[in-house]
DNA sequence: TCAAGACATCGACAACCTTCTATGTCTTAG
DNA sequence: CTAAGACATAGAAGGTTGTCGATGTCTTGA
């Protein structure tokens, strides 16, 4: 599918294109971030990893979070795996309730990835 | 669907609950982030972005990117349009070529609200 | 022991996404 | 003008996602 371009000088490169200075992201590299950036990639998501961050521990209970969205209990519940299971969100049980905490090296990790070029 | 909470004293609030700190995302503003982040997340995508960002001058014409992949050259051209449409990507055309290039300003605005806690 | 409540899991359905092939639109070279 | 090449669009197939109601599993209080 792709051209062969071992044979050309610098100056025989094809006309509309510059070449690389910085290496671009691996694919195996892309298939690892693209998961988190899905996980994220949702306003009910990001309310809630909002709202757990927001909360004055840096962790929410469940009931806490299904009020606040005109959503169903097994709707948020969802969410929450996903988040969870993506690494973004810390799990904990204390007695009947269930507490998320948001995973503050995983956002920075993200966030210097997108910030910094790629 | 949710419970009123405004008639109960701080002491009086449900067990579970920790009080807000600080104030979560409104819908409105996850309601705009989201695509963003959703056309992020995607593995063709970030190579894609990341392939332009790797460019000597920035930028990158589709013939070169068409090669980097072993998909089809409209499954490209479809990837790079959400981007572009997105907002990430910027769209020139310079006789026969196509060339796109990285809008930095929305992805360091994007990285600035995921690594500030939300 | 039993009932109630907090949360998770299951199964279903509609909407959406990624990819493809086929085809269209421009632009340039001859 | 015509042919070739670069890129976009259209339409379809298959997989994935968001949401729901129903139900299951634990834990606690009575």
């Amino acid at each position: 599918m792709s051209k062969s371009v071992s044979v050309l000088t610098p100056g025989e490169t094809v006309a509309c294109c510059s070449p690389l200075v910085s290496s671009p992201l691996p694919q195996e590299t892309a298939e690892q971030i693209a998961p988190l950036l899905k996980a994220l990639a949702d306003p009910v998501r990001l309310r809630l990893l909002s709202l757990v961050a927001a909360h004055a521990d840096g962790e929410a209970c469940v009931c806490d979070l299904n009020d606040a969205f005109d959503l169903s209990q097994p709707t948020i519940s969802h969410h929450l795996k996903v988040l969870h299971e993506s690494g973004l969100l810390e799990r904990s049980k204390r007695g009947v309730w269930v507490f998320y905490r948001v995973q503050r090296a995983a956002l920075a990790d993200l966030a210097a990835l997108i910030g910094g070029g790629l």
